[in-house]
RNA sequence: GGGCGGUUAGCUCAGUCGGUUAGAGCGCCUGCCUUACAAGCAGGAGGUCCUCGGUUCGAGCCCGAGACCGCCCA
């Protein structure tokens, strides 16, 4: 029999093979059902319901980093573990066309070869990025192939795809239609690099040290001739002045009043501008009163609006000033500020200079600071749909919530954002993304929106009609996956088995950085397509049922050991590639697992992983263990039977103490994780595993069942075999308990205990071990538990008498509290007792003996008996420190039983527990004392 | 300015409904190459649960105030 396991552990010996493997034999595959599944069998067999999880598509320009890993790591487990369980599980694939990063990404080379897209042209253009995305867009899924990710490729998608391109173009003619989505001249974020509009969420703020400039605007009188008097305003930003087109003060200054309806000469551009007044002004900002520039700041256009003031647009798309900033134009807004800093200053117009840190907002793609810009853009009206969203994630009428948030408190996040959201600007001044299906009419000048390309104005019939030049919003298209990857809007009779079975989504995994992003535009567009398909039986659909997702589990950031948050220009980013290639994938997985706390943020440490490999290691040296004994076997005859492997063992009553145990522990560690797993505590899932296998399995279980593993000729074969039979049992269990954290390891272990004939193709098309509640043997878990704090006691009695660790020496033993029974325990299992705490022989006492060496061990006294002289200085100083102990503990436990409130209020589990620990603490504390007085007196 | 989260061992973090003497991994100290594993085994040390006050028979946990750190939104 091949069993010839390395000695240790190499991940990269066995990893690539099984992602191949996996990839290769579909085994993830989850098919269009042939018998669709109705909504009601959905609902009713929730235990059979499928299990559908779409990944965020990562970016088609990215390589994946360590917040991907986690990412993938938590739908994987949870993915592997549902499957497991028996249900449809399908993990959905694919990766986004990233608008703004891949067009920057294509320009560059285009730039690197001497070229551009203006000279290239539209189509052009277009078709390069498309030649780049097939050459390069494949790397990130490559990846996540590699590190075993059990979605199904045959599904893969990508959101320029011709059938989810449909999807979008529905949902913005149907949106139209509706009268959702408008267009209009509004003051949007302008990325000045990347020339387009961008939402205000691709605005990222950073604190900048800046200045307040104070400029003086002379009052001028009905002829225009200045007063001598001025009014002072305050800017962080003076190069808009030329745009300037008003002076507000508020409408209660008593400061400023008396200027109201006067005119003010506008420095450097010599226009006359009138003093209004506006409750919005703060009296307290600056000098209190502020200039309107309505073209380049949100607050001034609102001003304008209320007060039908012009708006002068003073710069160009790539912000430098234009031919309406006079003697300025062609100048970058940063050397126009200069420029006109000085020359007011020069005409000693310039008050003030006061340093001010203000939050200045930059493009979060390219970094490059936002100007404020009034342009024409096209907007989603969004209340009405943000209406449905907030309904989504409160208490419907039955009280339930359609969408529960995990961690919770990010529903309130979610809900401030939702109750205060703003229109959203869904146009982009790109050529990359899906060109809005929108036609302006060169003789009416109106506009025609349709699901198919007009050759005709809808409104006068003209053939002068040109497409609309923007494209949408990558997250326009991002937002409808979950309705567009199961076939919306063709949601027809014969063609709807994808949609019925798999939509609503079970989950979504993803980071908070996405939730306003991406999650929220999901629900809402997801809350407002689906709601409009019918169910398969005809009726109208819920909220519940239109929802894109039933749970959403928020994970945290991936740190650096140390903390900080990974960035390039820190150099502190760890690659999780390299990672790895150093660890193996299982160790890195179980890492990020088992620090996977919800709301806390990963701090990751390699000396983590590296204790994770060290335990793949254990399980790998396990596996080696069974295996030599499962050949010894097989050399006098004895063989396992494959057949009794699967399910989740039991233990007879009359089997070995360590049998009982070993079972009950399983069923109980089975019983923790899937519960862990149901609540998202992927930490508390992985920590339980970590410990059954290590803790229980390897240091006590294989230790004991050593002894029963006897090849003799003369050995009792069926003791041997019903040994070696629990032990594969239980360890070919366990495997599948870990499988969904270490898919590799498992693997290779699982095939190979299989002998090369397993009963699937992969563990991971097994069953998850689910416990039976009375397989929990409580008795034997209480035995074992004072059988291994009796060890535990001899070993470190022994260690502080200096006994060699080969060395067996004799112990006495007092049971020191006939109730617990724990000489019986003892002396019923003295074979292996005696083995693990090294005893040559034990003799049980009914009297305190004279011996120095007293130790209280566990459910007995032991005195361990060796020629050795006793340290009486060091015993002294045990024997003190315990006395304190005890002491202290005493008191207390005194103090509370005499306390008649805490008898009377106390449950009586609570009292009793801690009236059996205070006479226990008092026999510990007499006996420690009885031999502290015992010992030589120097 | 508005909102949210955190502070527990040297480090990174758990701690369920308030209940007996607060846990884990890593690190540290001591001793061992023991026929699965030195990526190992055995033993050990290590705590003002941020501070103050309150509720309670009882507080790491609940309430109030404060300190410090962090995040989101404007």
């Amino acid at each position: 029999m091949p069993h010839d396991l390395p000695k240790a552990y190499d991940p990269a010996a066995i990893e690539d093979r099984w992602a191949e493997y996996w990839v290769r034999e579909k085994l993830f595959a989850q098919p269009t059902p042939t018998s669709p599944v109705s909504g009601e069998e959905k609902s009713r067999q929730d235990g059979q319901s499928p299990f559908t999880i779409l990944l965020p598509p990562p970016n088609v320009t990215g390589r994946l980093h360590m917040g991907h890993m986690l990412n993938q790591t938590e739908m994987d487990i949870l993915t592997r573990w549902r499957r497991m369980t028996g249900r449809r599980a399908l993990w959905l694939p694919g990766t986004d066309h990233a608008g703004i990063a891949t067009q920057m990404m294509v320009e560059r080379q285009l730039t690197a070869e001497g070229t551009s897209r203006q000279k290239l042209g539209r189509e052009a253009f277009v078709e390069r990025v498309w030649e780049w995305k097939r050459h390069y867009g494949g790397a990130i899924l490559d990846q996540m192939k590699r590190l075993g990710a059990s979605v199904d490729w045959q599904r893969e998608y990508f959101t320029m795809d011709e059938r989810l391109s449909v999807a979008v173009r529905e949902a913005f003619v149907r949106l139209y239609e509706q009268g959702l989505i408008y267009r209009g001249a509004y003051i949007v974020n302008w990325c000045p690099r990347c020339q387009t509009a961008i939402s205000d969420l691709e605005v990222v703020y950073d604190e900048h040290k800046g200045h307040l400039w104070e400029i003086r605007y002379p009052v001028v009188d009905a002829n225009g001739k200045d007063t001598g008097e001025f009014l002072t305003v305050a800017t962080t930003r003076p190069e808009t002045m030329l745009g300037d087109v008003a002076v507000a003060i508020h409408p209660e200054d008593e400061r400023y009043l008396h200027l109201h309806r006067k005119k003010l000469r506008l420095p450097l551009m010599n226009r006359e501008i009138p003093v209004i007044l506006d409750e919005w002004v703060s009296r307290d900002f600056g000098t209190g009163a502020v200039k309107v520039t309505p073209a380049h700041d949100p607050n001034d256009f609102a001003i304008g609006e209320r007060h039908h003031l012009p708006s002068i647009n003073v710069m160009d798309d790539t912000a430098h000033i234009n031919a309406e900033g006079g003697p300025y134009a062609g100048l970058d807004r940063y050397v126009a500020r200069k420029r006109i800093v000085a020359d007011l200053e020069e005409q000693g117009l310039l008050g003030a200079v006061k340093d001010y840190t203000n939050n200045v907002g930059h493009c979060d793609r390219c970094k490059t600071v936002v100007e404020p810009r009034l342009s024409t853009q096209w907007f989603v009206k969004i209340q009405p749909l943000a209406e449905k969203a907030i309904a989504a994630v409160k208490p419907g009428p039955d009280g339930k919530k359609a969408i529960r948030f995990a961690p919770e408190q990010y529903e309130k996040t979610y809900l401030n954002w939702m109750e205060n959201i703003h229109d959203w600007c869904i146009s982009r001044q790109l050529w990359w993304g899906h060109r809005i299906p929108a036609w302006h009419c060169g003789v009416c000048h109106k506009i025609t929106v349709a699901r198919e390309d007009p050759t005709r104005c809808a409104h006068c019939g003209s053939a002068q009609i040109t497409q609309e030049t923007d494209v949408l919003d990558t997250w326009f298209s991002s937002g409808l996956l979950p309705v567009s990857v199961f076939g919306w809007p063709n949601i027809t009779a014969e063609n709807r088995a994808d949609f019925d079975a798999f939509y609503p989504t079970s989950l979504l995994v993803t980071g908070f950085d996405i939730l306003f992003f991406w999650v929220a535009r999901m629900i809402m567009l997801g809350c407002w397509f689906a709601g409009d398909v019918p169910m398969p039986d005809g009726s109208p659909r819920s909220l519940a049922d239109s929802v894109p997702f039933k749970d959403v589990y928020i994970h945290a950031l991936v740190r650096d050991a140390n903390r900080e948050k990974m960035s390039k220009t820190k150099g502190n980013v760890v690659d999780p590639i390299e990672i790895v290639k150093q660890f193996g994938t299982d160790a890195v997985r179980f890492t990020l697992a088992s620090m996977a706390s919800p709301g806390t943020d990963i701090a990751f440490n390699v000396a983590r992983t590296e204790g994770y490999r060290a335990f793949a290691n254990k399980i790998w040296n396990a596996a080696r263990f069974l295996f030599m004994n499962v050949d010894r076997a097989a050399e006098i005859g004895i063989v396992v039977d494959h057949t009794s492997l699967g399910g989740l063992p039991t233990a007879s009553p009359d089997a070995p103490l360590e049998e009982r145990w070993i079972v009950a522990e399983l069923h109980s560690t089975a019983a923790k994780v899937n519960q862990s797993l149901e609540n998202y505590r992927y930490d508390d899932a992985a920590n339980i595993i970590y410990q059954f296998f290590w803790g229980s399995f390897c240091d006590w279980y294989l230790e004991i069942v050593k002894l029963r593993l006897d090849f003799t000729e003369t050995a009792d074969k069926a003791t041997t075999k019903a040994a070696l039979t629990t032990l594969v049992s239980v360890f070919e269990a366990a495997l599948r308990l870990l499988s969904p954290f270490m898919p590799f390891l498992t693997e290779e272990i699982w095939h190979a205990l299989y002998d090369g004939n397993p009963p699937t193709k992969s563990i991971a098309l097994t069953r998850y071990p689910q416990a039976h509640a009375d397989a929990v043997n409580e008795n034997a878990l209480v035995k074992m538990h004072k059988l291994q704090s009796f060890i535990s006691g001899v070993r470190t009695r022994r260690k502080e008498l200096n006994v060699p660790e080969k060395i067996a020496v004799p112990v006495k033993v007092l049971e020191w509290n006939s109730s617990t029974g724990g000489s019986e325990i003892v002396s019923e299992n003295l074979g292996f007792v005696k083995k693990l705490a090294q005893i040559s022989d034990i003799e049980f006492v009914s009297d305190k003996c004279d011996d120095l060496a007293w130790y209280v061990a566990g459910p007995a006294d032991v005195v361990v008996v060796y020629e050795a002289i006793i340290d009486v200085p060091a015993e002294r100083e045990r024997l003190t420190r315990d006395i304190a102990k005890y002491e202290k503990g005493l008191a207390a436990a005194e103090r509370q039983l005499g306390n008649e409130s805490f008898l009377a209020k106390a449950p009586a589990q609570v009292v009793e527990g801690l009236k059996k620990q205070e006479s226990e603490t008092r026999m510990l504390l007499e006996k420690a004392r009885a031999a502290l007085g015992a010992l030589p007196q120097n």
